[in-house]
DNA sequence: TATTGTTATACTCTATAACTATA
DNA sequence: TATAGTTATAGAGTATAACAATA
């Protein structure tokens, strides 16, 4: 019935690790860390209400995402505002710097992506691609 | 010129952490780990010559293979035979309890990928996991 | 001397639990 | 008392280095 020779899981792995491995010098090219572009990418949609509702976003615990605003926040790459509702809280959001930050960073993994995918004929690169963020969105909640 | 939204590297860890987490279920009903799987799996399509290939085809680093070969070769589900030609040289392989243990783990794990796969139109399916398995390969070598 | 496998050690990453400040 | 954030501690996972056996 299918013609698969690998889990999927298996190949889902092996891509993520080749994925990692070409983002990270373009990142660091722009002083930016793995879990930092993670974090910096949470906030381009809009500020985040709360740290744990951050990290939750990140999938990652409330503890581990503490120096990485640190360090993000010191380069004033972002904000932590308290809530003036519920002074517990702080509101993280991205600053200008922040915004542009993420931007040459996002623009230079796409250019990687792209030349990854080159190889793939248009038609089935677009479904591939459709198919993966169906799949991806489906994990989600 | 792409009409992506996520990253490329963020679906594929996503999918690989969902995919981990629906096989290890799967692989706990026949006690088999996921670095176990991985192993056997390793060694479904011949012995592995030298313990230190088997790690560099299952990419972990030779120390943290041998308390998982140790744990297998305990079970009588792989052996490790000294290389006659070289007797520094262990030489691993399956046993036919080990080749059992693992086609019901795979087949277990090929139905959950069935049904993880299913809503999707049995075409752009077919182009999917093909294109999947193209841009995997090409990451080993 | 060089290499395979092993063991031992150190380091990193992650998770759990205690602390503070607000509510 | 309960919750958000922080800090501190412990545990798991990983990498590096030393060791024994064979070549």
């Amino acid at each position: 019935m299918t013609g698969r020779r690998q889990d999927l899981g298996a190949s889902f792995a092996r891509l993520t690790r080749a994925m990692i491995d070409a983002e990270t010098p373009i990142l660091a090219a722009r002083g930016v860390g793995m879990w930092e572009y993670v974090v910096l990418s949470a906030l381009e949609d809009g500020a985040a209400p709360t740290q744990a509702e951050l990290a939750a976003t990140v999938r990652r615990d409330k503890t581990r995402l503490i120096p990485i605003l640190d360090a993000l926040e010191g380069r004033g790459l972002l904000s932590r505002t308290p809530d003036p509702a519920d002074r517990r809280n702080r509101v993280v959001a991205l600053t200008e710097p922040g915004r542009a930050v993420l931007a040459a960073c996002r623009a230079g993994v796409r250019a990687m992506e792209d030349e990854f995918l080159a190889a793939v004929p248009a038609a089935e690169r677009r479904i591939f691609t459709t198919v993966l963020e169906q799949l991806a969105d489906r994990t989600s909640r």
